[in-house]
DNA sequence: CTCTGTTTTAAACAATTGTTTAATAAATGT
DNA sequence: ACATTTATTAAACAATTGTTTAAAACAGAG
């Protein structure tokens, strides 16, 4: 408990605006989140967008973490995606909202401080994407654009945590059960993202 | 043009909401869209709130419609996943916002008008889960729950149109080349889940 | 035209928003 | 001890919110 003041506004600023959102949040509420007075999150922060860019910025960094830490390991790109994958549910068993948060912020306003640039050149840098194209090349990946493999990997791993609301209308199941489901979700996430980007690739089950 | 009041607001109202959400957006902003005067808004609909959970029904019955419809066909279900997968994918090229607003919206209140309720039925009434049941007992069909067999489907199509402003920010594709992309994606979405859920069927190019 | 009911408008309502001010309390340095 | 920043507070600011009111414009029937 031995926070400063400051700390304490931007963990209650964390907490409200990933649950709420910027706009269906008040600065009077994370100021009581926070325990204290309205004024003194302006004091700190001097607004509440200026606050919210702070926060939204660190958070897309955390979002964005394990993208740059895997693709820029040692390991063959095979291995690479399936331990993304894995840390990827991985976090969003802790933070099930922080897609749906930063894909809604993104849209409220696209444009991304540029704080978040040289983290997402580590992706290029990492070489990944070359080496993608040689096994493409050889034909042991299958060929498709680049982008889409991110799409084809971050779909399965996202929206089953983001799609939660709809999928408890649909089905009728409960968050408990819904969340169990999740956690067998991962190896089918797994071997079917696998499976489909290197077809030739035995190891996997069918 | 010759469409009542009511309908203008009603128009107005989908258009705003959808864009940008129920608390993101004013009744004189919905009125101003609609051309008249705010107090027409409650003067027809008596609150802002019972207009949005007017437009809200309806949009998630249309968001649901390709499910019932094609579930409900009389198709066999390696057919009928594969349709359902190019539906959702033209669906979505024309409402790419749909799937952001029904989730949120849902996760703001998740309490769901009745009216859906007997849509959700026919999914049941249609017996496409007992089908697939029988599939994975004679082996033809991977044996996994059929919640899991919903989210494989949705994943793959949903989220490559929600995460367009993520995947805009990492990839730093314009909007133009990035929808391109999305329709060379649909073909992908359906070989990988077909090719996943009925692994001995070798009518699915490698 | 006149009456009656419906539709539309401008204006006002209280509540809440982000932000600022001016005064107080606490801390710091001398 | 005093003086000076720094931190915190309550109160107020104008702007915007959803909603209501009361009057005006319009419609159709007699």
């Amino acid at each position: 408990m031995n926070q400063t003041t400051e700390d304490k506004i931007k963990e209650a600023a964390l907490r409200v605006f990933i649950q709420k959102g910027y706009d269906r949040c008040s600065s009077r509420e994370i100021a009581r989140e926070a325990g204290m007075n309205v004024a003194l999150v302006n004091y700190y922060f001097r607004s509440k967008s200026k606050l919210f860019a702070i926060i939204f910025e660190s958070v897309l960094q955390d979002f964005l973490k394990s993208l740059v830490q895997v693709f820029g390991s040692a390991l063959p790109i095979r291995e690479k995606i399936k331990i993304l994958i894995e840390r990827e549910f991985e976090f969003l068993s802790q933070h099930p909202d922080i897609p749906n948060f930063v894909i809604n912020e993104l849209s409220r306003n696209p444009e991304v401080s540029k704080d978040i640039l040289p983290t997402l050149e580590k992706i290029y840098e990492s070489g990944v994407f070359e080496e993608a194209k040689k096994l493409q090349a050889t034909g042991e990946m299958r060929k498709m654009d680049l982008v889409q493999v991110t799409i084809l990997i971050l779909s399965n791993c996202q929206y089953p945590f983001m799609a939660a609301p709809l999928m408890k209308v649909v089905h009728g199941v409960s968050s408990e059960t819904y969340l169990h489901l999740l956690q067998s979700h991962r190896e089918h996430a797994v071997n079917m993202v696998l499976g489909y980007l290197f077809p030739n690739d035995n190891s996997i089950p069918s």
